[in-house]
DNA sequence: ATTCATAATTATTGATGCAAAATATTGTAC
DNA sequence: GTACAATATTTTGCATCAATAATTATGAAT
């Protein structure tokens, strides 16, 4: 019987699908360190599974580039240089910024309202004297993926999905680091200016350089 | 025994990604139809294996998006619509576009020799007179493929590659299409140019270009 | 005659077992 | 003492087997 059944989930993914996540998170969580070899037959007997929906699993995290499979010698944590970070650093900015740059062209003031809401929110979160920055970052990210989900295109959500796990191998693995919220304010506040002006080309260039600012702040560490 | 035995392949790969590599061009031949349900028990049968690698196989090719799994349900190849034709054309041209711009910048003299003779190629392919439209085709891709490598970005890399697989899954497989070998030779003009001027700005704008009018000359079929 | 319920068949999903390959360890020979 | 070879152990990878879930067909009741 499996240990996993004991969690009857509601929206019945398959089994696979579900040791997915979990090895998902063991590696976000550094539990599973980059470079290191995935003991099928120890996780299996941890999880209370055959290896089989296992080796499924691991297949879909090597597709997701999270694991690396080699022939005859088993799967490994995917290990992520930092020029490895600075090159999908750099296409999350660019399908970002080209993401934007369709909502500019295409939002309907409904979108904008939800855009304006979610700013504002950040803008509440990102005061100075609160400290709540696990509010500000989690409204960020409520606000790109606002953003993706306007541009209408579910490729680039999915391929942007799998940059961001693979941004999270990093140990540094905040894309945003604290001290630069004022700043990262001033940015969002010309992203949505330009939204706002329906110019595509302001606003994905404001895009970059909100992206571009990120980089150098978290090379910078 | 299995009948895929009979290939000693050269460079050892999992018996998984075998049959992937086969399932993917029965879809491509379009032997296997977008929407249609794939049979594995028929499958593993005529290819001599057993279920278990095919299934792995199926959950690789679910990753790249050339089929979908239904839960409870197994695969079936995916349907794309125009829309999905038009979003992952997008994402080529953004892209392939930053690519060029990424080589416009950093290319040294030999990886501009490489190009120029893959140009020179092209256009003595495409020559009027000559009806080797193959051979345009097959340098036309070599074109854009070294150009993509001399950028230097496997995370690209790897996505330009799922990307035009699921292009592969239209009728109309072919990005350019006939007709527009003159056109499509003086765009190759306009972006060589761009690149020998190591003009970033240029080279990517005469990029999305040449993707955008072959968008056109694909839609009106 | 139509609809609903139950049963049977079919197909997916997970488990277990076996074979092949690679690596590590130990022993022997030079 | 070192190097090479052989054996043993570990681990991947494939196949067969069992169980679960879903769909379809058939029968009964309204």
């Amino acid at each position: 019987m499996s240990a996993l059944s004991a969690v009857p989930s509601l929206a019945p993914r398959a089994l696979y699908e579900e040791v997915a996540e979990l090895i998902r998170q063991r590696i976000f969580s550094r539990e599973l360190e980059p470079g290191s070899w995935i003991d099928e037959l120890q996780i299996s007997k941890a999880y209370g599974i055959s290896r089989t929906p296992l080796r499924e699993a691991l297949k879909v995290l090597a597709a997701e580039g999270l694991v690396t499979m080699k022939v005859r010698r088993g799967a490994y944590v995917t290990e992520v240089s930092e020029k490895d970070l600075r090159d999908v650093y750099h296409l999350l900015s660019l399908l970002e910024s080209d993401a934007a740059a369709v909502v500019a062209r295409t939002a309907t003031p409904a979108d904008l309202k939800k855009l304006q809401s979610l700013h504002a929110e950040l803008e509440a979160a990102g005061k100075p004297g609160k400290e709540k920055h696990d509010k500000f970052f989690e409204v960020n990210e409520a606000f790109h993926m606002c953003l993706l989900e306007l541009s209408q295109n579910k490729w680039r959500d999915q391929m942007v999905a799998d940059l961001r796990k693979v941004m999270k191998l990093n140990r540094h693995n905040s894309l945003f680091k604290t001290g630069r919220i004022t700043e990262s304010l001033k940015e969002h506040q010309a992203i949505m200016a330009a939204l706002l002006a329906k110019d595509p080309a302001t606003t994905s260039a404001r895009m970059r350089e909100h992206f571009e600012n990120g980089l150098v702040a978290a090379s910078a560490i």
